[in-house]
DNA sequence: GATGAATGAGCATTCATTCAT
DNA sequence: GATGAATGAATGCTCATTCAT
């Protein structure tokens, strides 16, 4: 017999599949406990609500987010070495939690309207701080260009690293590091040859 | 008096900002009917159904997307000439159709499934054999590095180009053509410092 | 130019046919005018409603029809030749209104719960008193036999006619009054070979 | 406590009961659940659509009218004892199922449009050859006249016995058998008498 | 822990009808 | 006489959710 907490997990992993691959609204409910092999009314015995469903997949893969992040800013590194530690761990995330991110990816817009989402936009602005502090640091140290609309390496940076989701495959060709590896020299020192 | 073609053009263009906004599944034909000062009903004079108004949006945006990349394509430019049209290109239509990116970034995929949305999928191809070409011949030529993965660069440009319309506000800071240059510019050369 | 009432007959034929073939509920008023060559509104310039259109087809229909059973009934007939007479009489209204009549049988019973078809109802009391009167009449007078429920003949008699118009389509193979004559001796003398 | 199929019976003879006396399109889901004592949507969990609804109920019944035909038709009896047999089973049916027969009357010929409903005409073909071969026989063999027009009188036959239908009421005043006793005694003898 | 059956609110869509032009 | 555009009520259907068993 499954403890509680596991088949917990099992079912939201589920979710988190389905959601993933046909948008939070279009996943009915009916769907999941399909795949889950039980009827739809059965998952409230599990769950509150289809909302709570997201609401965990997402806080949970926040929380394992910003320990990894939160270390990296704090290990006391230069700029280019945390935007390089940053984005590795990103991938990182993108491996162990894809279908997380790719839900957040298009819905917490949508979702952090309401308020038992809150902590979305929290974080958003967290992970703004963050990405732009870095980079502004990297700016006045002289490692990143100047000639650049900060806002936009921002936009730039992070979106660039997060749509990957959208296409990472787990167990594919590459490693969620040396996609990192890749992405962070084309990022970095750009795609054209220097002649 | 505002001719048939007219009012059509209007409340698609209602209908793609509140699509662009909530989702397509997440929007009613109520909500759009609001939006255009009508009842709910009365759309359907103008349109068969829903889906053909995303329908509407989709194909007529990618049509005015691929005479522009068409020109470009036929222009005969160099691999590196071409990106920056493209480029270009991809960042002027966002101006003009920001709506109809967003949809189509956030639902081509779920749509696609639908026979009448195969053109999504052709259209997906003839871009990555353009792209993606491009980029080939690039390497080939060696203005383009080659110790990158292509298809991950590929993904990498595109991506970096596309997302933009979740974040971009027509009438904003920056040109398109001068968000289409600085982009150039972090994804030929790199945002880091070269010493 | 076409004389108002001309143009009237017209729309109401078309009509009759239209919801003959579909039924009343099936027919769409877009429908009709699209037959008519005309738009669902214009429909409204000559008559108040898709009821009044019923309305007067079968009022017209059924005021003719009564012209000539009253004519029948009045010619002080025995009840055999009243029998033969009336039957006649109805394949030619069955020749002449098929639409309307198809259209009478299949509707009537919902209709005539509406206040302005309670006609209905008063033509289908009289139509009983008609034949059921000469049944018995006929039953009295040594004409018909005495053996049968005297309503179930009546309903045998009643039906057996006006199905046909269900089936009938005029300019057929026979003329309403060789139907009317076969149907007649099958009735009155039965299918079956007198031993 | 109800089981499953037999609840389905219970809303399925409910749907048929509203159908025969609205019509097919008429009769809306709510007005069924209505009759059921619940609301429109729970009648889905039962049954997919409405028009799964009438399927159900005209296939089921025409099951059973074939199991009863073919085994008249099997039972090698004369041209004169097959039609009073079929006569005899065809009102047993209406006895049985005459709500399923009045919708089957009023509504096959707009369903069997619909390919979910292809089986009527087919049933339709398998009726007039079974009824029209017999008579066919029955004119070889010398018991049924031979100068009437063979589909007149087919159509005769069917139509007098099936629109008993639209006014039959169970536990009336005559047995089914009784009432096909009556009608074959008119069909095959007719009502006038012999002189 | 799970099922079966039902709720109730909401949704896309249809359609008879209206009316200014 | 007819059109184009809109109304508003109704319809079939979906779906998250509840709850007795």
């Amino acid at each position: 017999m499954t403890a509680t907490p596991a088949r917990r997990r099992e079912l939201l992993d589920t979710a988190a599949e389905v959601f993933a691959a046909q948008g939070y609204n279009a996943t009915t409910v009916r769907r999941i406990a399909d795949e889950a092999g039980m009827l739809a009314g059965s998952l409230y015995y599990h769950f509150d609500s289809k909302e709570s469903m997201v609401d965990e997949i997402l806080s949970t893969f926040l929380t394992e987010l910003w320990a990894g992040y939160d270390a990296v800013l704090e290990a006391g590194l230069g700029p280019r070495e945390t935007i390089e530690a940053l984005v590795t761990e990103s991938f990182r995330e993108i491996d162990r939690h894809r279908a997380a991110v790719a839900i957040y990816q298009k819905e917490s817009k949508q979702l952090a309207a309401l308020p038992r989402f809150h902590y979305l936009t929290d974080s958003q602005t967290k992970f703004e701080k963050a990405w732009l502090g870095t980079l502004e640091r990297g700016v006045a140290d002289g490692v990143f260009r100047t000639d650049l609309d900060i806002r936009l390496t921002y936009r730039f940076v992070r979106d660039t690293v997060w749509v990957a989701a959208s296409w990472y495959r787990p167990g594919g060709q590459h490693s969620p590091e040396e996609i990192a590896r890749q992405y962070l020299s084309m990022v970095l020192d750009g795609i054209s040859v220097v002649t």
